[in-house]
DNA sequence: ATTATATTTGCAAATAATATGCATTAGCAT
DNA sequence: ATGCTAATGCATATTATTTGCAAATATAAT
């Protein structure tokens, strides 16, 4: 077993914890893709991704694995614009998306308003309110660049 | 040709406007229910009901036209947290959601800083922003009391 | 009202995204 | 090292949505 194998297996255990869930290689591997990339990835980029790596890897087991990630609270699961869902490992820090709907593009950005006002509407509508996401779309610069380059 | 049709064929007309499309019957109807109902419909329960008026209606039908509708700004198109999506007429007023995980009830709430906040992160990212969405998650109060019920 | 024409429809079949059954493999507690 | 059980890979199923095409129909022109 290689070095970097072993580290990222480690960082599986870690990130599992004791829930109970075996490390498997797959598992270690998934997490650890999603943690370096950093970025909001699917499930198909995920696993070409991945299968670099790991080429006998199966696309269920990342389904599968996503799903699990999910119940444990490490990756949360974006419903953007198309088909199919983003995945992004839960950061510490809470953040808001704003999606270009030109090229894709996600930024992430900070709604400190979110918190308050959460209370705010739970309260008023009796609610547990357990999540709260804010989304934006648009088109970025370069977008509205191109655009207005095409219509000449 | 009966009242009840003459009337919502008007209001298609209406409401289709000359964007040039043709006022069909299938179109009339599914923009009756999705204007009576008021509420937050998937293409198969729009599907179903519009059935019941029309039964020879195709699913086909219903999701062309609702691609249609959203593209002539007359529905909106949210994607909760399911494979599926759920459409609802445009109102002028603009409003956001609040979904229960439990029974899938969905409320609506009014959110007045996302208008100035929107202007902020456009400017600071440099986007043109199109569309803001707040969505909350949580547990109702009878949700969570059922809940509490089933623990003893 | 009748006709011509281009849109729209219904149906069947295709595609895309995700889930599942099952035999085999592989973690991990002992 | 061994045994038990969870996890994997593969094939196949399911769900949501889209598309090709011949037949039907809304609308504009007569």
């Amino acid at each position: 077993m290689v070095d970097e194998e072993i580290k990222t297996k480690k960082a599986g255990r870690e990130a599992l914890g004791d829930s109970g869930q075996r490390v498997t290689g797959q598992r270690a591997l998934l997490l650890d893709i999603l943690h370096r990339s950093g970025e909001h990835l699917d499930a198909d980029e995920l696993y070409r991704r991945a299968r670099r790596r790991q080429p006998r890897l199966s696309l269920s087991t990342v389904y599968r694995n996503l799903q699990l990630f999910k119940k444990l609270g490490l990756v949360s699961e974006h419903h953007f614009a198309e088909e199919h869902h983003h995945y992004e490992v839960k950061s510490a820090v809470e953040h808001q998306h704003l999606l270009c709907l030109g090229c894709g593009k996600i930024v992430e950005f900070d709604c400190p308003m979110s918190r308050q006002f959460k209370e705010k509407i739970g309260r008023e509508h009796g609610f547990e309110i357990t999540g709260v996401e804010v989304r934006m779309v648009g088109l970025c610069l370069s977008c509205r660049n191109q655009k207005a380059a095409k219509q000449e």
